[in-house]
DNA sequence: GAACTCATGTTGACAGTGTCTACAGAAAAC
DNA sequence: GTTTTCTGTAGACACTGTCAACATGAGTTC
């Protein structure tokens, strides 16, 4: 078997197990079970229950982190709604990293260097796009408000997507895609392009 | 006692705990400890460990649905902001129930009709609010697509604030009133009237 | 008033869980 | 060649949700 190899199967497994059920019921002795172990092995590769959802974490923030520095756009606008698509997407394709990474009670990012740093990349990511729109002059007040506001809008929609009674309140949603490019046009556009009823 | 003060009294204990530790690590026996019955009691109140969710859950709709009714503004910009500050004080006044409302293994709302309910009371306080904005003629995929940017952004910063690494990642928010107003701004006027750096 | 129902509590048992400790063998380091 | 480290096993522990059986007391029905 090649060098921790039983860590990467229980990884997969927990990941697949987590974006269909939610981390709560996640039992690591049938994890064991599954991959075929003692009850005690994943031990040695996660120190604790959480250990797992830190390391989920953490893949989850450097895939985040690269999809976000791999945008590029134009104009302001052109970016801002790639980077919600791309985060929507991300979470939707991801289900099993995007569910554990923002619970605090499941990884403590205070207590992992190693996890709050490629977190930090993440939100680093959005934060030079900002800048970069918002042009060398920008105030770091300005800079904040901006990198959270478009932070907000895809986080909360993605997580409404995912976990939240949105589609059971809204309705069927045919295009996924171009419903998620209205509701970003519909806050980042100036108003006077907007589509008024 | 009072007819089901057990009830009551446990029900309060697991919001309390949920608001500081999060839903996870919740112990139907140990709240039955501390309110000084057996550890069976309280599932007479509650059929599963689920059903204390589903209350919880319940409640909170509830509160929600009152809080977004209440709001009334002037013009649409200022009720939009409204919306989203009484969205985000609701959640931060009552993480107990905010951390459960939109867990959906926690609370399956498929199997709770009067759970659905509730909540489609909150969703539809929001929805009307967007149609009274929007005018009589406004499209349904107009009126379903700004209310769930609305939504959204409400929501990513009331998660993100309780339960992200927002605060870690943007530095210290002195005023959140504040903060949350100029997120809300910086999304709902146009860009004419935003401060541009 | 007696009998019955039902809500609310009790106790005991069960399998499943995370975690601790102790131990075994194989690979790597010295 | 010896020692240390990595990766596995096995057993035990306290704790959990849940099931079943039973106690009790208040209200209802006859």
């Amino acid at each position: 078997m090649a060098p921790s190899a039983l860590r990467e199967t229980v990884l997969r497994a927990a990941v697949d197990y987590i974006a269909v059920h939610g981390p709560d019921g996640l039992s690591f002795r049938q994890l064991a079970a599954e991959a075929g172990v003692s009850h005690q092995a994943p031990y040695h590769h996660f120190v604790d229950r959480k250990g797992i959802f830190q390391a989920i974490a953490s893949e989850g923030f450097i895939r985040l982190a690269a999809t976000l520095r791999d945008v590029e756009g134009e104009t302001g606008t052109d970016r801002a709604l790639l980077l919600l698509e791309r985060y929507v997407d991300f979470a939707l394709d991801n289900r099993g990293h995007f569910r554990v990474m923002f619970r605090s009670e499941l990884c403590v990012m205070e207590s992992d260097l190693a996890l709050q740093r490629v977190a930090d990349e993440a939100f680093g990511a959005l934060v030079d796009h900002v800048q970069a729109d918002l042009g060398p002059h920008a105030s770091l007040t300005d800079i904040r408000v901006r990198a959270t506001a478009m932070w907000s809008l895809a986080h909360g929609l993605a997580t409404l997507l995912i976990d939240g009674p949105l589609e059971v309140k809204i309705g069927e949603i045919a295009n996924r895609r171009a419903f998620v490019r209205a509701v970003g046009a519909q806050m980042m556009l100036d108003q006077s392009t907007r589509p008024i009823a």
